[in-house]
DNA sequence: GAATATAGGATAATAAAGGTCCTAAATCTC
DNA sequence: GAGATTTAGGACCTTTATTATCCTATATTC
């Protein structure tokens, strides 16, 4: 229903939570999770995930945690979002070109790119 | 996960195709669903909610259907999408001013108003 | 080696979307 | 008026996505 996920949400709280950290921002999970009062074993799921990605490098042990890897400034949100729930399209006929049967016939084919482009770039920025 | 819902989708499209047919263009459920490739009796539980709403009327008996309540000019995508599948928002905190209660300390706040009401202007348009 | 903290996977719980079916009511034709 | 046709409306089932928990393994520090 066009709603932004709360796994997007919490990833990206998370994130902004560590980027106001001075320093090299290292944080537990349990530290970022009541800060911010998201659901701890969730949150460490999707660090995993961020980990992943590259988006944050993981401490094990005493002291540990999560630490970004680079500048705030560096990380659009799209990415992010992508990164924790998949690609976003607005409508299957956008995937690829081609793939919608009714590629021609449809009215509003092209109105679909439009507003999804336009949101994307909006989120790159 | 940020996509259209089949609803909305077959809505536009049953719109689309009454808005294609000649003069008073009267189709029943079951002339749409087969030239479009949807559930007919989907179909016609969308067609409901889209008569209730007013953008079609409804006519029972033998020859009856569904026609356009007025022209597809004056239609806008978003009012359907809504009609649909509820109001659109982004985000929790977009819902109203005041809700989110991180609003002030959200960094990224903004950025979601913005992505949002570019997007909703386009399907207004 | 003990304590601490993430990694990773399995799996459960909930919610939303997508779809079917049945009965009722309206309208037309004969 | 009887019967056929077509929407109205609601109950209900299925599938899929989201959200969340838990357990075991592994790395790190002291």
């Amino acid at each position: 229903m066009f709603r932004l996920s709360k796994a997007a949400d919490y990833a990206i709280r998370g994130l902004v939570y560590l980027s106001m950290k001075p320093d090299d921002g290292m944080s537990g999970i349990e530290e970022i999770s009541k800060a911010r009062d998201i659901p701890a074993s969730y949150l460490a799921k999707l660090f995993q995930t961020l980990a992943k990605k590259g988006f944050v490098r993981s401490f094990r042990g005493p002291e540990g945690g999560f630490a970004l890897t680079c500048s705030p400034r560096d990380i659009n949100l799209l990415e992010v979002i992508e990164a924790v729930e998949g690609p976003i399209f607005l409508n299957e006929c956008l995937i690829q070109r081609g793939y919608c049967p009714q590629d021609n016939v449809c009215a509003v084919h092209h109105v679909w790119r439009e507003a999804q482009s336009r949101f994307l770039d909006c989120l790159r920025s």
